[in-house]
DNA sequence: CTCCGGGATGACAACGTTGTCAAAGTAGCA
DNA sequence: TGCTACTTTGACAACGTTGTCATCCCGGAG
């Protein structure tokens, strides 16, 4: 900046002046600076600027995700960066795999970083850490899934009224053996599914079987396994409700492998990509990623613009996508 | 870490040494500027040390791809942040959409941000811009497409031998007319697999008819239509060789639709999620996106420790895998 | 002619940190 | 005791930028 004060012949401040398009330069001398920071290729450094500001704003977000490589994370990321870059905001992104260390890491990380802002995805459960992160200046929303012992702004999905919108269709279809596939029980999204289900039981007067249940499960072949199982006790489930992703994936590996895929119907929770190309294609609740970031990445904004109202809490619908397998008789 | 200094009754220099861990501090000094960091909760602040530091090194890398949100981007990002956080470096993304102007906007912000390194997928076809960067101490490295008019570290797909081989697996199943769906012939790894099916095709003495190809193909409905019109084609192409992911799901789409998908031959290229789930199971050429992340990210971080050896080109290779639908004899 | 107001420009300090160098303290040795 | 050599600590400038305030210049009013 200072080379390319000296070469148009100005002082510090006039190039400070015709970056940050001050009013009040000369269009003679704009021209000058323009050209001398385009001859030095000149460029300026957010940092030092950030660092001098008063608002101290760093341009920057940060984002901690489960898994950035999976795609309900990817879609997320995706739809806050939209949001981001029309206000020429940058996103620093993270991954945790349920690790609440990770988790602190980076909130460090960037705190170290200064970002203006943190949207995230929790794998811990006390999030009273964040008091000072926030005290700090940085505005920060929880999505998928809720901030313990903090009050923030958060954007879920319905995931208690989809899973009972889940189970009400398989009811709907005469199936009165449901058996549910659930996810490590210590993830609250996968908690709440497990408790729509039970509570839709009840709602159809249907009784509840902890036989028909399995849960803490993690991945493909896990609920394929748990799936075979199931399937062979006597009497055997009618229908199968799997709470997650990738539980839908092998229950469905299980339901080909035993010849059972249009006889035993299954409703997922979460949509998956070409599900409709299978056979049957998967019935599922699908959840809204892309609203989700959209509507996280806004309410951050928000604050960012000085917003002070309460805490906003935002619930994303599902949507129950028949494709075959959940319309299954018994 | 003015007031960390005071609390803990020393000078700001010797905070500073604490916090970088440099050696001669006494342990009772070290433990008292702890304590008080602790009590203060202070934060470090990286951008303003990496101002003041001789590397002036940020511990953040860019990183560019076409988007954000496909689960080959995701994939190849995620790879790439877990060689990061081993060094402690946070990972900048942001997502193109073949947009050659926002290319050059996003490595702008980017060097606005002074990151040490920057990861490119570009939608650009011309990148001597990044010279000056280069210039500027920014290690770069392209990964998927090749850099234009800039010799840089390149990670590839075995684009031109994948294809060729996809081709070759349906000749050697009897086929002689192979249809070809390609994407916008402008991006390079398009063209090249699009090169690789004719090379192979004359390798294979088999005739070249530009009448069972279709280029400039966008997504998944625009290959469908495609496939429908090249099957209604007398005589009809036996086999398909979709060059990529939404291709062969567009291709796929209208076998299905056609009835066709247990006599009309199918490989892609690049792996879908579930397609051995597929009745038949899509065959095709598997790239390796978290082998193209990681050596991406390897390369790069060799060059930020200060390795000046020419240029690296690596080229990662494909799989083929064989699921059913690349089986169907003609 | 003087004086005032307002717009354009610049000098300088400061943001939070680290590199440099000097000062102070300690131990060892003749 | 006096000297050197070494270790530990601190004062100060500097990194690249912007906020504050002073200065300068010009036109117009009295």
């Amino acid at each position: 900046m200072r080379e390319v004060a000296a070469l148009a012949g100005v002082s510090l401040k006039t190039v400070s002046r015709v970056i940050n398009a001050e009013p009040g330069v000369t269009p003679e001398l704009t021209a000058r600076v323009g050209a001398a920071i385009e001859r030095l290729d000149y460029r300026h450094n957010l940092w030092a600027s950030s660092l001098r500001r008063t608002d101290g704003k760093s341009a920057t977000i940060g984002l901690i995700l489960e898994d950035i490589g999976n795609p309900f994370s990817a879609t997320l990321h995706r739809a806050i960066e939209d949001v981001a870059v029309k206000r020429g905001v940058l996103v620093l992104a993270g991954s945790l795999e349920e690790d609440e260390a990770r988790e602190r890491e980076l909130v460090s990380a960037f705190a170290s970083r200064r970002v203006d802002g943190l949207v995230m995805m929790p794998a811990s459960h006390d999030h009273s850490y964040l008091l000072n992160e926030r005290k700090a200046g940085t505005a920060i929303v929880f999505v998928d899934r809720p901030p313990a012992f903090l009050d923030a702004d958060t954007v879920l999905t319905d995931n208690l009224g989809g899973a009972r919108r889940g189970v009400q269709h398989l009811a709907a279809h005469g199936h009165q053996r449901i058996a549910c596939l659930v996810d490590l029980q210590s993830i609250m999204t996968a908690a709440l599914r497990y408790q729509g289900y039970r509570e839709e039981l009840e709602a159809q007067h249907l009784t509840y079987d902890p036989g028909l249940v399995r849960v803490d499960l993690r991945g493909i072949e896990q609920a394929e396994a748990a799936t075979m199982d199931l399937l062979a006790r006597r009497p055997a489930p009618t229908a199968i409700f799997a709470a997650q992703n990738l539980l839908s994936i092998g229950a469905f590996r299980a339901l080909r492998r035993l010849g059972l895929h249009h006889q035993v119907a299954l409703v997922g929770f979460d949509d998956i990509l070409l599900a409709d190309l299978l056979d049957p294609g998967i019935t599922v609740m699908a959840q809204d990623p892309a609203a989700m970031g959209r509507t996280a990445a806004e309410l951050l904004f928000r604050r960012l613009d000085g917003d002070v109202t309460p805490t906003a809490h935002r619930i994303i619908p599902t949507r129950l996508i028949e494709r075959g397998s959940g319309e299954i008789k018994p």
